[in-house]
DNA sequence: CCTTTTGTACAGAAAAAACTGTACGTACTA
DNA sequence: TAGTACGTACAGTTTTTTCTGTACAAAAGG
């Protein structure tokens, strides 16, 4: 095996372990062995690029560029005189790896925390009503109990969110090991 | 509409935005309905209940709970007298959340270190040879440089799952708002 | 010991997701 | 203005994942 094979086996190790763990970004293998060859190419590079080097579609590169480009982990670079589309890795892992949580949960947390709202709201107005039999206004009860917790629970989730999005969370764990 | 449906209105929209946003656990939908369920459920449940429950296969049931149960967010429960496995979900999210955290991301810093260890070895080996062009040795280099960095980064990422995993991110974000 | 109950392995069916090629809208070029 | 190049919407195909029913091993009870 020569140099250049080596270095190949030693790419294709590292770009294998990314697309084996990219599900963590809500993102398919072929997505992750798309970024992993971005990663190690020292320009940007166009779809018909990642097309001719993963041998896949064109059309493909194109959705999986889109949901990484929404994920955060890639992004477009403008070069004058190139028509097409330009993309390359960010750079900045730790801003990617924040980037990833916070646009995944504060979504998750949006969500579910207006499901909640209506949810307590409609069952605080039902706990009213008269002619509601002890064991049924014992369950009502009992889900706006948990429900609060929940909304507790989506607080604190949305508090993490923040700590990540304006770096707090280099306070608590430093870039620098040394720092501890 | 009486007030029994109104409740499981309210129930099921809680559980459908659940089972929206349970892939963040890396589970299907299908376990977001089965854990919903067992939320509003004050007594553990048998596989048996939760399949009469959902109109759902045994087999079904015994896969998800056994996905959930390793993503910890559930637990079994003994009763004696019982015979048949009990479940429940965890009642404390915030430990759910993290458990789920650190279960997840410790298996994919682990992977992906032992890869980067692997090719930052071959690649160093590489570079003592000699006999190798000035472009390839520059590659190389490049290429070590790039795996330093992310070596860093997964040694950040340890460190941020330990400060989890100890209970220290509640020291950032307090459980109690007041507390800020 | 045998019988019954329970959970799960396994193979096939159903559903969902990823991937491709064609077609088309938009924007740049001449 | 016409022509060309580019990215992506969409429909159909392939691949992967999820779900089901059957069969069986392990444990409990008699």
């Amino acid at each position: 095996m020569d140099a250049e094979q080596k270095l190949e086996k030693s790419r294709k190790r590292i770009t294998e372990s990314i697309a084996q763990n990219i599900h963590l970004y809500g993102l398919p293998p072929s997505a992750g062995r798309q970024f992993g060859m971005m990663f190690f190419e020292d320009r940007p590079l166009t779809l018909d690029d990642m097309s001719a080097e993963l041998g896949m579609s064109k059309t493909s590169m194109s959705t999986s560029i889109r949901a990484m480009s929404d994920a955060k982990l890639v992004e477009r670079v403008w070069e004058r005189g190139v028509r097409k589309d330009l993309y390359k890795v960010k750079d900045d892992w730790y801003q990617i790896f924040i980037d990833m949580f916070t646009v995944k949960w504060r979504r998750a947390v949006s969500l579910h925390t207006a499901a909640i709202r209506k949810s307590l709201s409609e069952l605080k107005e039902l706990k009213q009503e008269g002619s509601l039999s002890p064991e049924l206004l014992a369950t009502i009860s009992n889900d706006i109990e948990r429900l609060e917790y929940i909304r507790t629970y989506y607080d604190w989730l949305d508090r993490l969110i923040d700590a990540f999005e304006d770096q707090k969370i280099f306070e608590l764990v430093p870039l620098d090991e040394e720092d501890m």
